[in-house]
DNA sequence: GACCATCATGTAATCGGTTTCAGAAGAAGG
DNA sequence: CCTTCTTCTGAAACCGATTACATGATGGTC
């Protein structure tokens, strides 16, 4: 006990001449406040988090010394303290791709907003996460939410008994009961083959992502509810990736077709940017021998040679919703089990009646 | 003590029948595990972090015991005792430009191999944080070290005390001494200007960024560089904002001259897009009438129409190595002042020699 | 003046790991 | 058989906040 009392003043003895010397030495904690305004930590603590139920002069004194000995919290501690972790993961297939980062910017919007953290984990990056390194991430201590934009994972990573909040967005995984926040992808496919139709095309083509994704799966429905409402059918189609690449590929096989489409609908503006450039490249003009439109409105859809006609629906507007989808789950209020949210058709200069 | 000793024993049975009933009740603590393999805690925290000092057999009982309670680590308690955050913060200007989130790939690619998450902030973001409130993010409560991606930060944001280690990446910030990682910015304009003069323009353009950016006064003294060595003035300049709106903006502007320029060089690719697509709706023809140059080789300017011909940076490189330089100046190990990455002369068809 | 409610604050337990230090067990050497 | 050294493990302190509970002061009422 001695011992301890004598310890402990040559301690501080030994910090103050530190604090002296350099200011660098060790960050102030809230004790060390404390002690500056004569108050103990609890009082500075509730300063922090709930002014209102500390009395005016004492708040004062309190923040003073914390200006004064430029305090600043320790999140790591309070989150350790509350159960919680400060921060959301957020699941993409492909940090890279604009499509994603828009989304993410609205997540990272409302999360910011709520004191929470965005996490980012590339789910397909390269010297890459298994999906056991996936799991490994899906556990309350990792994170207070997860935000999944990859439709092409496991539903089986989920069920983890420790798995935090889920909410889906943009594409959804079969077998998985979490919420989910779509544009509404059928919708789009009708309004484009609705626009195709009424321009008087009757071979279109449908250009999609790959088979299994949902947003193909979703578009396609739309694409031939439209072409029955024209009282065509359904329809031929082309499989892609969603890449710039596969639009350009899409495009040496429509070139060598006995009898090609004269509109084609891409399941996103990437596809309908590549197949363009390999149209035009391949003789064909833009949209004089065939039309196209494509899906999302990226921003350099605009800018394309022509201008492409496409579905707009708002990335990062379904990026917020499905944060504070997420958040409604992390404080345990009702939360919709799907929310759809509303696409347009944008014309631009990519169709035309046919020749 | 008694009482102590009772109400922990009726606890433990509490927490066993809950255990029967809900698996999800209560996460196990490394105390479980530990007395589950009848050891301590303190052993089991070595077998999770330094297997090799502890004993065989004791071992395999732990990591039994671990898949057995499906135990997983808390990691913001290892974080509190580790004086660490577990997470690096990178401020981006705009999450949603794809120019961005490129880098953040690399970055996170590094981070991730390293046990560490990626947290990003958006320093221009809507609903947005002022500069103070990026400050509040600079402490190493919050962060283990930060990548600035914005050059249009104040120096003084990062002068704070308790501000963790930064590093810079691809843009950099007048007087701010921390480590830079770039792409070789003049060595990219003297190229795309050697590669003009080479065909034979001597009228030529150049579209850059705002005037103050890093990036904007290092490719202009490499264009500057570039006209000397074809021995021409310095030229004419017009200045955007690296948005595709400004390049299309441009168009118009350069279509009103008496004497318009027979090449552009623009400081990235989607100004340079944007400013075909003013041009060649403008009447131009590219390239036969007129040559346009850009910088950074995104994916969309293959297939731009023409493909452009540009200077390539490989962007996740520059954000591995940024990541590489963050980690060693964590640990405290040297790491160089500046650090800058190749650039090359990409030649597609949107450059030809003047008419 | 005694009693009670209210408000402000302090004390100490707590979150869940890691790490220092010390001690036990076993091996090696004299 | 007794040291001495090594290897392994456990007890307890520690990281830095938050918060349940206790306490003291104050003011109002009868």
């Amino acid at each position: 006990m001695v011992y301890n009392g004598v310890f402990s003043a040559i301690h501080r003895e030994n910090r103050i001449a530190q604090d002296r010397v350099t200011r660098t030495a060790r960050p102030p904690r809230i004790q060390d406040v404390a002690r500056l305004a004569g108050v103990s930590a609890a009082t500075v603590s509730r300063v922090l988090s709930n002014p209102a139920i500390v009395a005016e002069p004492t708040r004062l004194a309190v923040e003073e010394a914390i200006a004064e000995t430029g305090y600043t919290l320790n999140v790591t501690a309070r989150n350790l303290r509350q159960q919680q972790v400060g921060g959301v993961l957020a699941l993409v297939p492909n940090l890279a791709n604009p499509f994603f980062s828009q989304i993410l910017s609205g997540i990272a919007e409302v999360l910011r907003g709520n004191g929470l953290n965005l996490l980012v984990l590339d789910t397909t990056a390269r010297g890459g996460a298994g999906p056991e390194a996936i799991g490994a991430y899906l556990t309350r201590s990792r994170a207070d939410g997860v935000i999944v934009l990859d439709g092409s994972l496991q539903p089986a990573l989920f069920r983890q008994p420790s798995c935090p909040p889920v909410v889906q967005a943009c594409e959804w995984i079969g077998g998985l009961p979490a919420p989910r926040v779509l544009a509404d992808n059928a919708e789009g496919g009708r309004l484009a083959i609705r626009h195709l139709t009424g321009l008087g095309h009757r071979r279109i083509l449908h250009l999609t992502g790959p088979e299994e994704n949902s947003l193909t799966v979703s578009r396609r429905a739309g694409v031939c509810a439209g072409l029955r409402a024209a009282g065509l059918a359904d329809g031929a189609l082309l499989a892609g990736d969603f890449s710039l690449r596969s639009g350009h590929a899409a495009a040496q096989r429509i070139l060598a077709m006995a009898e090609p489409p004269t509109a084609v609908f891409c399941d996103n503006d990437e596809m309908a940017i590549g197949l363009i450039n390999g149209l035009v490249q391949g003789g064909l003009r833009v949209p004089e021998d065939i039309s196209v439109v494509g899906f999302d409105n990226i921003e350099m859809s605009a800018y394309a040679l022509p201008p492409l006609t496409t579905i707009r629906q708002h990335r990062a507007r379904l990026g917020r919703h499905a944060a504070n989808a997420l958040l409604a789950l992390i404080d345990g209020k009702p939360c919709p089990e799907e929310e759809i949210l509303p696409v347009e058709l944008l014309v631009r200069a990519s169709t035309a009646a046919p020749a």
